[in-house]
DNA sequence: TCTGTATTTCTAGACTAATCGAAATTACCG
DNA sequence: CGGTAATTTCGATTAGTCTAGAAATACAGA
């Protein structure tokens, strides 16, 4: 994953409304969730809904698919993983960071 | 975390500059990185860059040691880990994401 | 105390994003 | 073909971010 890539990825999860709507559809699972039951659930005017629902579109970290009139929205998990993987990447590339193990309760 | 926190923190790495910051940090490892070694191995203005260290330093992502005349920088790879916890927390919540066990080659 | 180096603060301009109401569009069903 | 419900686009406002040059500050050593 390319750097700039990955920063609009992690942009657009730096907004509340954004991360917010994102993770209702990390809730919802693969069955996920319906625009409108976003809408209702996280009381989040249409419009604006739509114009973040773009964003997380735009880089990938939803789906979307048709089911008769409604349009149901996904989170794509797999480029979250890529994400997260970008972001531990080159952690202990140099040394310590005796976490990647699972164990960093040295803090 | 906080939602508000975890969105935050995702908004400092959401920018391209920070996220070139932070990752040469990542690197750096446990001994850090300067400031001025920062500045001359990015190419970032110096001002730019503390203003981008300051965002950093305020969610928490990175530390600052001062050592003599230098102030030497860390990635603070507890938070990081704590914020990758915060995006995979309910992933698989429902039930398909099968990656969770750590197979997710399918990259 | 004076000097030089490292880093931050001040300042300002250009640009981009967030928000939402209203209208338009699209898709389905009868 | 018309009606209905879901979703998006438009348009405008507001606020905030990104950038960086210049000046200010902090610190260590002589």
């Amino acid at each position: 994953m390319i750097l700039d890539q990955a920063a609009s990825r992690l942009e657009a999860l730096g907004n509340p409304t954004r991360l917010r709507i994102y993770r209702s559809l990390v809730r919802a699972g693969s069955q996920g969730s319906p625009v409108g039951r976003l809408k209702a659930s996280l009381g989040i005017p249409s419009s604006t809904l739509s114009h973040h629902l773009k964003t997380l579109l735009a880089v990938e970290l939803v789906t979307q698919e048709r089911q008769a009139t409604t349009l149901v929205c996904r989170a794509n998990y797999e480029v979250m993983h890529e994400l997260v993987g970008f972001l531990v990447e080159e952690c202990c590339a140099d040394a310590s960071c005796g976490s990647a193990a699972g164990n960093d309760a040295a803090a």
